[in-house]
DNA sequence: TACAGTTACTTGACATGTCATATATAACAT
DNA sequence: ATGTTATATATGACATGTCAAGTAACTGTA
């Protein structure tokens, strides 16, 4: 339920086709819940269906027209009413494959494995990286889509990944170090 | 990919049930990859096609027969080749509803907020208790499944839960800070 | 004695997510 | 001239995950 509720609160800013929701998801929602675009025109068709959404068609020149979707007031209601609506329980199953490896850890060449810690390790402060930067860049989005007052909780969902990036990296770390002490 | 290949991993432990599996499953990998029983009987049998585990059912007295799965030699090859193969990237993409909803804050009272991110603090403290517990059965896990060595790798597993959730626990602080500030 | 819970296995429908491919045109670079 | 990237939408096959219910018989509790 959560894909086609983000969607419906982006369309809360302003009308959107899918192409241009796919952008705002890369630069936004995509740190803590990827879509990819089959899955966007899918359920924006459903939403459709359901009366959530409503489309029209804006020729272009010289490129594919647009097909753009506004919010319904249903939509908006069954948006409020889902993000009103926290589940029982707030810790989603967590899905970790790289844990699943350090599981089978027995198994490997511990080479393999201070290899792949490191490159975790690397590949996690790249993503650190990229939430700097997004960071300072978090204001321009907020007024390309006309909405500053939702910089303050745009910028605690980016710290949420910074943190848990961090700590990520804190762990491989010390995974390193425990491999090396029982060498 | 991850699924199968882990209830292969087990395998290489001992021949077992797919209620043995969900048994093992539940007090270790579903800390980081949940399954379910339906997803661990349709994995089993689609394994069985493929030829990577083969079933011998045990009559048993008084309740239903167990249908034991034990693992080949090429369910073996297939296993340790996947565990050798890690995927380019590291990251998984994460999926994490509480920030959807933390990302359409401003829709929300901020009372509302509160009271879900001390909800949410007050959950992963509890997982915090339930992986110190965890830990202190570990060695009596590894002995029961006659797996001693594995010991010290199921123990960064526990690390890992551990680590994450304390750092889930300051983000979520800060939050309530920064509402606090805010107001 | 009735009911709930546990052991054990299975199926079906459905929801969700991924991957590959298709169409079409413009702008830009090699 | 040719190839690549960006704009824009869409579909099909497949993989994976969730939810609900069904069968069957024992064990423990009220």
């Amino acid at each position: 339920m959560s894909l086609p509720n983000a969607i419906l609160g982006l369309l809360t800013y302003q009308p959107m086709s899918g192409y241009d929701l796919k952008q705002v998801f890369d630069t936004s929602i995509n740190f803590f819940w990827t879509a990819q675009l089959s899955q966007i025109y899918r359920e924006l068709s459903m939403l459709e269906k359901k009366g959530y959404v409503t489309s029209r068609i804006e020729p272009q020149e010289g490129r594919p027209d647009r097909k753009v979707y506004s919010l319904t007031q249903e939509g908006n209601k069954s948006f409020l009413e889902w993000l009103n609506r926290f589940s029982e329980s707030l810790l989603l199953p967590v899905r970790d494959e790289f844990n699943i490896r350090i599981f089978f850890g027995s198994r490997l060449p511990k080479e393999e494995l201070v290899f792949q810690l490191n490159k975790y390790i690397r590949e996690l402060r790249l993503g650190l990286e990229l939430y700097n930067t997004l960071d300072n860049s978090l204001r321009q989005y907020a007024e390309a889509l006309l909405r500053p007052e939702e910089e303050f909780y745009w910028r605690l969902t980016v710290k949420k990944g910074i943190i848990m990036a961090e700590a990520a990296i804190r762990w491989a770390e010390e995974c390193l170090q425990e491999l090396a002490n029982s060498r």
